[in-house]
DNA sequence: ACTCATTTGAGCCGCGGTCG
DNA sequence: CGACCGCGGCTCAAATGAGT
């Protein structure tokens, strides 16, 4: 584009005449006194070197970031990946040309196509024959994205506009080329469209659900081959680490360690291991090239991660290209540590602290969502932040109340736990459960039902069918009077107590008696989950995770106790611990398991799997 | 060398939509 | 409700050609 030029086209042309005439500067000025000498001599250097007066031909004003190669190389790019993000693009234009760019250059390179990022969805959508997705944005225009950069981008845009208007007057579909679409705004609203317009919506609307579900289906099948080699993984790993000795207790794997770094960590525990994974894993840059400073998100991430998970999941290299997490701001005026009354009755936002504490606790307690029938271990995580509660208003706040603070505590981490759960998610720090199971397991974690459940296999095929049927019914009989308890002390214990009773919980997960116990607790439950998955799988699960999740909280600095010294509504009823004990001679006996506590070694194996769980 | 005009990018901000 | 994302307006600075 030329620059800025002072004088009238009819005066430079003029001027340029003259000198390609051969006529000398001062037959030229006296002929052109608008002309000063200085310019007369600087656009006679200019014919010289480059046969016209503007000089070379470099626009004026700064010069592209991005220019025309790379951005005809993003938009076809674009064309393949229309659904892609802006940082998507950054890593795109980075990786390709090593340009560092941002999100607003590249809205600035949409504008001078006089397009959008949606736009491109839009027509991308319905080039593949997915006409539901409706245009956001009907007050666009549209350039096709296959075209070179246009000089003048409408174009004869109206022409096709009015191919579009006569076609949608005759109830037809008017999309046979991406270049030839019309605007959505010549057309109509996009809910008209929708609604009205075409008979064929509805099928393609379909379509598009269908293609969604198979992009579903898609993703299911690269999270169970990633499932499926961290298993490999983490057998190979144990196999080799003298695995025979202890096959049950698995090694701390690279991902576990980083994982309990991160969880030490003061900010949201994923982020540090994002941050290692990107030490771990991004390529060095080139040399001489700084790192590019691009802001990423983890969905990005998350998606080459996948994508590189399915094409070298039958490989075995598997590898997980750079993870950053966003860093997480606060308002220097809310920056504070503590959580008080004040902060709990408003929707400021969540110390960074307290946040990560609230993360820590989650995969601590492996409660990802609040779930009536999960109260033990939401109120377990609730405990975890009672350190960071301000409970005198030291900070000039008002006195924390219990009940009436604590539920506004409870509801504010009912929400937050949803934002943390998909942040978790988005990091792939935590997967959905195998096997038919509802909830969430750390990425990398033996699935602790599953294996559960294949203990529970191989218990029966020692005991026999008779002998496991009755260890089934007891298990079933202990997990409806335990959920009972539960749910009875959650509804009728405040959070004060019950954060107390947490406090109390059994230390009896020493005894190795007691671990045969709740391994055959476990073991039995599961099997009878196999049997009756449709019908009790939520029931028993919940009571297994409440066994795990007592084990969890157990320091290991008790001994048993079965007396009843403290009151802990979670805890198995004290009547039915004696009970368990009397009958202690005749089950161990019938499973193998002495009085003394020794394990028979064939249901060591058993013992190690529950032992894992917790 | 300097000013002017212009283009472009960077950064900030607010708004609105979507999602969990 | 909070987080995230897309978008556009706005200001400022950088870069460049044109002109003095």
């Amino acid at each position: 584009m030329p620059g800025p030029t002072r004088h009238s086209a009819e005066v430079r042309a003029q001027v340029q005449s003259l000198i390609e005439a051969g006529h000398d500067n001062a037959y030229i000025e006296a002929a052109c006194p608008t002309v000063s000498e200085r310019t007369l001599r600087r656009w006679r250097l200019n014919i010289q070197r480059f046969n016209k007066m503007g000089g070379d031909a470099k626009p004026t004003g700064r010069p592209r970031l991005l220019d025309p190669k790379v951005e005809d190389a993003l938009f076809e790019w674009l064309a393949e990946n229309p659904a892609a993000k802006y940082d998507e693009m950054q890593w795109y234009v980075y990786d390709r040309f090593r340009i560092e760019t941002t999100s607003r250059t590249l809205r600035r390179a949409f504008d001078r196509r006089n397009t959008s990022k949606k736009a491109l969805q839009y027509f991308a959508a319905r080039r593949d024959g997915r006409a539901g997705y409706a245009h956001p944005d009907p007050t666009r225009t549209y350039t096709s994205p296959y075209a070179p950069t246009p000089g003048s981008p409408m174009g004869d845009m109206s022409h096709a506009q009015e191919a579009a208007q006569a076609a949608l007057a005759m109830g037809q579909n008017p999309a046979p080329h991406p270049s030839q679409l019309p605007a959505p705004s010549a057309i109509m609203q996009p809910s008209a469209m929708m609604q009205a317009s075409f008979p064929i919506q509805m099928d393609a609307d379909d379509e598009e659900t269908l293609q969604l579900q198979l992009q579903q289906i898609a993703l299911q099948k690269a999270e169970v081959e990633l499932k499926l080699k961290m298993r490999n993984i983490q057998r190979e790993k144990r196999a080799s680490s003298g695995a025979l000795a202890s096959p049950s207790i698995p090694s701390s794997t690279p991902s576990s360690k980083r994982r309990s770094n991160a969880r030490s960590g003061p900010a949201l525990s994923s982020g540090q291991l994002h941050e290692e994974q990107e030490r771990q894993h991004e390529p060095e840059p080139e040399p001489g090239q700084e790192q590019a400073p691009i802001s990423n998100t983890l969905e990005h991430r998350l998606n080459e991660a996948l994508s590189s998970a399915q094409s070298q999941s039958q490989e075995g290299t598997m590898e997980f290209p750079a993870l950053q997490r966003p860093k997480v701001s606060l308002p220097k005026s809310m920056r504070t540590d503590l959580l008080d009354a004040n902060w709990v009755s408003t929707h400021l936002q969540w110390p960074n602290a307290a946040a990560a504490t609230l993360s820590k606790a989650m995969l601590d307690h492996g409660l990802f969502s609040y779930r009536k029938s999960e109260i033990p271990k939401f109120n377990a995580i609730i405990k975890a932040l009672q350190p960071l509660i301000d409970r005198e208003g030291r900070g000039g706040g008002v006195v924390w109340e219990d009940g009436k603070h604590d539920d506004l505590l409870s509801e504010r981490v009912k929400m937050k736990m949803t934002a943390i759960r998909s942040h978790m998610i988005a990091a792939g720090e935590i997967v959905r459960r195998e096997g038919g199971y509802t909830g969430w397991k750390r990425a990398g974690e033996v699935d602790d039902l599953a294996e559960d459940l294949r203990a529970a296999e191989q218990l029966k095929a020692q005991l026999g069918e008779q002998g496991f049927q009755y260890l089934q019914q007891e298990a079933q009989q202990r997990m409806v009077q335990d959920s009972q308890q539960a749910q009875h002390a959650a509804n009728h214990t405040s959070h004060g107590r019950a954060h107390q009773a947490a406090d109390n919980t059994v230390h009896e997960h020493e005894d190795p008696t007691h671990q045969a116990q709740q391994a055959l607790h476990h073991a039995a439950a599961h099997h009878s989950l196999e049997q009756n998955i449709h019908n009790h799988s939520s029931a028993m699960q919940e009571d297994v995770q409440q066994q795990q999740q007592q084990q969890q909280q157990q320091p290991g600095h008790g001994s048993v106790q079965y007396d009843g010294h403290y009151v802990n509504p979670y805890a198995m009823p004290q009547r039915q611990q004696q009970q368990q004990q009397q009958q202690m001679p005749q089950l161990t006996s019938q499973t193998g398991l002495h009085h003394e506590g020794q394990i028979d070694p064939s249901l060591q194996t058993l013992v190690h799997a529950t032992q894992t769980t917790s």
